[in-house]
DNA sequence: GTCACTCCTGAAAGATATTTTCGGGTCCGG
DNA sequence: CCGGACCCGAAAATATCTTTCAGGAGTGAC
C-alpha cells in the first residue's frame, strides 16, 4: 500500500468536502466517520488534536492519520492546517451583512463592525469625490501663505484644530477659531497672501460663514471644506473642497462621518503642503518630534528597546 | 494592569498583521525578526515547524514560542493554525495592494488615494484588534457614570474633546482636559461611580498618565485608549482599549493613523453608551439637533430641502 | 570608567502530539 | 467450519512543541 490517493493529487485547498464525497465509497467504516466529521465541521475539527478527533469519532489515532493520508495529505498535521484555512475562508465568506443600520440592541461587536465599515465607506466616497484640481489650488495657496486662519465650530472645530496642529508642526503660521466674534475681528486683518479656511458640514453655519466672508472681502484666499458645495459658504470661497455625506441615523449622527471625511481632506491638505515646502517642513517635523520625546516617560514600555 | 500581553485578547483570526505592528515596539530584537517573518509571509511560515521558523529567522525555538505567546496564542501550534487561515483568506480574498509610501513628488491624486487607503486599513485593523469585552466593560462603566473626565494632549486632546462633545449631546456629564495641572486637581475629586479616560498613542505620555493615576487611586473607574497596551498608562487602567498602529513615514506622521484609530474607538464607546441609555439619550440627541438648527442660515441650501 | 543589575537569548531537558508498528479481531467465500 | 484478507486500535517510536536554566549583552548608577 503506497500511493492510494487520487491520482497523486496535491493537497486539496478548498475542495475538501467534494473530495470526501468522492472518496467515501473507498473508505472503511471508521474512516468514513472521521471524514464525515472533518467535512461537516472544519472549524471545530481544526481545533482538535489527533487524539481528540479519534475520541470524537470513536476511533483511534491511527485511523485518523490513515484518513488524512487518503484525503491526500502527508499526515494529520497538514490536514489540520488545511482545515484551519478552510474554516477561515468560510468565516470571511459570510461577513458583509453590515450594511444594516445600527440598532439599539446590536451587540457591541456588531457596532464596531458597522461603524468601521461605514467610516471606511465614507473615506472611499470622499477620496472618489474630491476634486484634485481644487485641492491642488488650495495646497498652493496654503504653501505660499503668510498666515492661515481656520474657522470651525463644534465637531468641525476639532477638525480645524487638527489642521492647525499639523500646519504648526511644519512651521506654518496658523490659528483656529471657534469663537465667531474673535474670528471676525481677526479676519478683518487678513490680506492678499493670507489664507482663510472654513469648515462646515452643512455649508450654512453662520458662525463660520461670516468670518470667511470678511476674509474674502479683504482679499484673502478663501477655502471651504463642506459637504454642501451649493451651500451659502461657497459664495465666499475661492476653492471648494467637498466632503462626502453618509446616511445618518438616530444612533449614528451625521457628525461622525462628516468628521471622518473632513479629516481626510485636511490630511490631504497637510501632506500636500508638506510636499511643496519640503525643504523647511522636513526639518521642522523632525524637530517637533525630537522636542516631544522628552514628554514621554523613559521607562515602562516607552522605549522601543 | 494585570496581564502584560494585549488585554488577554483571544486568538486573533485576521488581525494578525495589525497585532504585529501594535506589539512590535514592545518586542525584543529576536522576537521582532520572528514577528516580521510571520507577518510578511503567513503562507510560507505556516508551512514551517518551530525549528524551521527558528532557523529561518536565525533565532531559537524558545524565541519563536515566546513570540507566539506575545501575539496572544497559547503556543506556536495555534499561531501556525491561525497563519494557515490567514494565508487561505489572502489567497482567495482580495489583492493586498501594498501601497508604497508617500513620496515628496507624488502627484496630489496619489496622495489622496494613498491616504484614504491607509486610513481605511487603519480602521479595519482597529476594528479587528479591538477587544469587545474590554469595550463592553468600558461602555457599562460610562453608562453608569456620574461624571466622566477625559485626558488627552495634542492630537489625542482633540479626540478627547470629540468624545466629550458626543457624551454631552446625550446628557452625560463630561469634560476634557489638556492642561495636566488642572486635570490632576480635577482627578482628585473623582470617586467610585466616576469614570476617567486617558487617551495616549504612546502609552507613556506623562501629562496624561498622571491624572489617570490620581483618578485610579481615588477609586474611579479608569480606561486607557492607547496604541501600546504594555505602556505605563495601562498600570492605572481598569479597562484597556487598544488602538492600531500603522507604519509611519516622514510625510505621514504616526499621529494621523493613531487619530483615525482613536476616533473609531471613541465612536464605538459613544454608540455603546447611547444604546445603554437609549431612554434618555434619544430625546437628548433630538433636542440638541433641534437646538442647532437655528444656528444655520435658513436660505442658501441650509435646509435639507 | 567600572560595577551591579536586569533582561534577552539559545541549549537542552521535558512534555505533547503525531506517526508507525504490530497483533488481535472480523467478515466473507468456500 | 476453515482460511485468508483486511480493518482496527493499543502501544511503541518518532517528531514536534514547551519549559527550564544559565550564560551574556546591554544599561543605568556611582
Amino acid at each position: 500500500m503506497k500511493e492510494i490517493f487520487a491520482g497523486g493529487a496535491p493537497p486539496a485547498p478548498a475542495a475538501l468536502a467534494a473530495k470526501v464525497r468522492t472518496l467515501a465509497p473507498s473508505m472503511t467504516r471508521s474512516m468514513q466517520r472521521v471524514a464525515e466529521a472533518v467535512a461537516g465541521d472544519p472549524a471545530g475539527t481544526a481545533a482538535l488534536t489527533v487524539t481528540g478527533l479519534a475520541e470524537l469519532t470513536g476511533t483511534s489515532e491511527a485511523t485518523v492519520v490513515r484518513t488524512a493520508r487518503l484525503l491526500g495529505y502527508p499526515g494529520y498535521r497538514d490536514l489540520r492546517l488545511a482545515l484551519a484555512g478552510l474554516a477561515a475562508q468560510q468565516q470571511s465568506g459570510r461577513a458583509p451583512a453590515v450594511t444594516a443600520d445600527i440598532a439599539v440592541d446590536d451587540p457591541i461587536a456588531d457596532v464596531v463592525a458597522k461603524l468601521a465599515y461605514d467610516e471606511q465607506q465614507t473615506l472611499a466616497d470622499t477620496a472618489a469625490g474630491l476634486d484634485t484640481v481644487q485641492l491642488g489650488a488650495a495646497v498652493s495657496a496654503l504653501a505660499a501663505a503668510r498666515r492661515v486662519e481656520v474657522y470651525g465650530v463644534a465637531a468641525s472645530g476639532l477638525v480645524a484644530q487638527d489642521l492647525v496642529q499639523k500646519l504648526l508642526r511644519i512651521g506654518q503660521v496658523a490659528h483656529a477659531h471657534s469663537d465667531p466674534h474673535l474670528a471676525v475681528t481677526n479676519a478683518v486683518t487678513l490680506r492678499a497672501k493670507d489664507v482663510a479656511i472654513a469648515i462646515t458640514h452643512s455649508g450654512s453655519t453662520g458662525d463660520v460663514i461670516e468670518p470667511l466672508r470678511v476674509a474674502f472681502e479683504h482679499g484673502a484666499t478663501t477655502v471651504a471644506i463642506t459637504g454642501r458645495p451649493d451651500g451659502l459658504v461657497s459664495q465666499y470661497a475661492d476653492h471648494i473642497l467637498t466632503t462626502s455625506t453618509a446616511r445618518e441615523s438616530e444612533l449614528r449622527p451625521a457628525a461622525m462621518s462628516s468628521r471622518t471625511s473632513q479629516l481626510l481632506v485636511v490630511d490631504c491638505l497637510f501632506v500636500g503642503v508638506a510636499q511643496r515646502t519640503y525643504e523647511t517642513a522636513a526639518p521642522a517635523l523632525a524637530a517637533s518630534y525630537e522636542a516631544l520625546a522628552h514628554r514621554h516617560s523613559p521607562r515602562g514600555g516607552g522605549g522601543s528597546r
